[in-house]
DNA sequence: GCGATCACGTA
DNA sequence: GTACGTGATCGCG
């Protein structure tokens, strides 16, 4: 391999020969391990596959790519190809070589802790329970609540009984081992998954974690990460979020974050030009509050029954379910309401977002007719579902309608923004390292020397991606962790 | 060893 | 209600 290197050096270097291929990251990154520029543009058979959507098999590379360029124009996709894909495949190489750097030590530590603590809680689950069990079988489990200590059953798997969260939530009123089995649960998941599962992921030879960013394989168009999943470490508990106080900029560097703020929300008042979105948005309000007080007028009789700080959390649950193409039945059980009471809520939206309602409407029909929807940059999905014959399908067919225009939208946004953010890197010779995306997010390990003008210039190049018909707006924090950054 | 199932972490 | 990836168990082989 060594010799072949060398042997087609000139080659690979040469900007002006093309590069085909399939899961071209992959040679990139060998390459550049072995210190091997690979130049020129890229056109990567997967990738295009991915975008057009068509499964193309030609007998010679040539003429495959010869199909796919035609497919490209006839579709409208040659900026996302060339101008979006391609380049991004060379920025994931970078990020999945920089890699990020955790505190194996502290890791170690709190793997210590929490052997500890599950020690503790499996004793006291094997009290109350009476005997000693897999708590991590779910045969097991259910065999103890739902037969042993005849706790009532609230829901059913497709195998037996169901053991999640919220049936245990609401067990624990009635018994106290149920809340046992939910403490448990948290740290176990904890120890397995974040902190024994990262330390198997270090490398030895770096002392960093270099996870895959997959670009093919999402519905759509976000990328996707794994071994070691890094785009979901915890945040939303206090023991969870510990976890991320171990991810941290290599020596004497400081991380940065950039964070799209509400970039669903802002996508979806562009696409809709829904005029209460839009107006939320130049005035640059806190979107849910403002929902909760357009939903809620002060003189209506409905609002009466509810607090401020309510009325909030409701209108966030309602943003939310808007993008995911909400029904009253998945509103009323993400709320803890009847879907007549959820109802009501979405009626009252739709009455004063009539520009999304309208929307809404557009992107269905829409997607019947052509059989699939597109982003800002011309992303397709194709739904098949839509012309199902199962009424369940149809309305999963909708709901991805609506919501991959603007998930995708987003993604399209950030990629753009990533390209922009490498070449200027480049331009500027900057040693920081982009070292994770997380959907709306950019993390850096920076050099102190640079920060100023990263802090600068990534939120303009992030903010400026694709220009929206309301003001994008990207949040910045610093700090010496993952966990500790304002 | 492999796939299905369940549960659960994130945006 | 959208989009993912991983760990543990269990039953098949």
């Amino acid at each position: 391999i060594k010799e072949n290197i060398d042997k087609f050096q000139n080659i690979l270097a040469d900007e002006k020969i093309e590069k085909y291929g399939f899961n071209l990251k992959e040679k990139i990154v060998q390459l550049k391990m072995k210190n091997v520029e690979l130049k020129g543009n890229l056109f990567d058979i997967a990738i295009a596959r991915y975008v057009t959507g068509h499964n193309i098999f030609k007998k010679d590379i040539f003429s495959m790519v010869e199909e796919y360029r035609r497919i490209l124009k006839e579709n409208n996709q040659e900026y996302l190809f060339y101008k979006v894909e391609m380049p991004l495949t060379e920025v994931l190489a970078w990020m999945e070589i920089n890699g990020i750097r955790v505190d194996v030590e502290y890791l170690k530590n709190l793997s210590r802790q929490l052997s500890g603590e599950i020690k503790i809680l499996e004793d006291k689950i094997y009290k109350e329970a009476g005997e000693v069990f897999n708590i991590n079988s779910h045969q097991q489990l259910s065999k103890i609540l739902f037969e042993k200590m005849k706790l009532p059953p609230v829901k059913k798997t497709k195998t037996g009984f169901s053991t999640e969260n919220s049936v245990l939530e609401e067990l624990s009123k009635l018994h106290p081992l149920p809340k046992l089995i939910l403490q448990y649960r948290e740290l176990h998941k904890l120890k397995s998954t974040y902190v024994d599962g990262l330390l198997s992921y270090v490398n030895k030879e770096t002392g960093k974690i270099h996870p895959t960013f997959n670009q093919i394989i999402t519905a759509t168009g976000r990328l996707s990460c794994s071994n070691p999943n890094l785009q979901n470490i915890p945040i939303r508990t206090e023991k969870g979020s510990m976890i991320r106080k171990a991810f941290c900029p290599s020596d004497n560097n400081i991380f940065y974050s950039f964070d799209y703020s509400q970039i669903d929300l802002r996508i979806l008042a562009h696409l809709s030009e829904d005029e209460k979105l839009m107006e939320a948005f130049f005035n640059d309000k806190d979107i849910h509050t403002e929902t909760a007080q357009i939903i809620f007028p002060p003189d209506s009789l409905f609002s009466s029954g509810y607090t401020d700080k309510e009325k909030r959390r409701i209108a966030k649950t309602i943003n939310f379910g808007i993008i995911y193409g909400m029904s009253p039945y998945g509103l009323s059980k993400e709320l803890n309401i009847t879907p007549e009471e959820a109802k009501v809520f979405i009626n009252s939206y739709f009455e004063k977002f009539k520009g999304v309602k309208k929307y809404i409407e557009k992107i269905i029909k829409e997607a019947e007719k052509n059989g699939y929807v597109s982003t800002i940059l011309g992303r397709r999905r194709y739904i098949p579902e839509l012309k199902s014959e199962d009424k369940n399908q149809r309305e999963f067919g909708k709901r991805v309608a609506i919501n991959m225009p603007v998930q995708g939208s987003a993604a399209d946004m950030i990629k753009v923004a990533m390209n922009n953010i490498y070449e200027y890197f480049r331009k500027r010779k900057l040693k920081s390292k982009l070292v994770l995306q997380i959907h709306d997010e950019l993390l850096f390990d920076v050099y102190p020397e640079e920060e100023e003008e990263i802090r600068e210039n990534v939120k303009k190049l992030m903010e400026n991606a694709i220009k929206l018909k309301v003001p994008v707006k990207v949040e910045v924090k610093k700090g010496p962790n993952y966990l500790e950054l304002e």
